[in-house]
DNA sequence: CCGCATCCAGATTGATACTG
DNA sequence: CAGTATCAATCTGGATGCGG
């Protein structure tokens, strides 16, 4: 049996979850990690301008959350690889549509901006 | 036709609009709004947590991008009524759903954690 | 290679008071 | 009712250097 959640309450829960996807890193990592297990220095070099602290704070805190999973592979040097976990992969479906949607309308805020920019004067 | 954007591209405008959603009071504004107009006294109360300040903020910045409209009536004293615009509502069938997902799937989250945090002893 | 520790500047926010 | 203005406090993020 499910507790029952309301996101429009203060201090539920679900606000701790609303808190970590509203981080535009955690997106874009779970989206990057869609389909594959991939290692720290590459999700560093394939999403720009994360530095490393933030990167490094951020995937720890999916881990806690129990969305993405931490696996360390004693080569030398050492290898680290993230994936995502199966809860971590039923986000992904919500979490792709949004950047896809970025990307689909775009075209459109910008559009917007402009407009509502002209109008102050 | 399109331009062609990539979210992991450092400066892609894309960025700009997961900014605006990485925010977890619009995650909430925009699925209040779904389905109903509500004004900004409403708003503030039925979302419980947020200043008076930082919801002004994020409407406007919401209407900057065309998601929100704002409607003034020259009622005493005035009437200030927010609603999705049909750009708003294509993005709120995504963000409901986020909002969804976490209050369905929050037990898991929550025992995530609890183990995570288990095993810094 | 993968990360943590430290320092520090800049952005965000809350509290409070005031306006049309 | 629906905001704006201001200021202090806090949080965040970038840069750098080190360690396993």
């Amino acid at each position: 049996m499910q507790a029952e959640y309301d996101v429009y309450e203060d201090k539920c829960p679900t606000r701790m979850v609303l808190d970590r996807l509203a981080d535009k890193w955690s997106v874009l990592i779970l989206d990057r990690l869609d389909n594959e297990a991939v290692r720290f220095n590459q999700l560093r070099r394939d999403i720009k301008g994360v530095s490393q602290k933030v990167l490094s704070q951020t995937l720890k805190k999916l881990e806690r959350d129990g969305l993405i999973s931490r696996t360390v592979f004693a080569t030398v040097p050492v290898t680290v690889e993230y994936a995502l976990t199966p809860l971590g992969k039923t986000l992904t479906d919500c979490v792709s549509e949004l950047a896809h949607w970025a990307e689909r309308n775009m075209d459109e805020v910008l559009a917007a901006q402009k407009s509502y920019d002209k109008t102050l004067d």
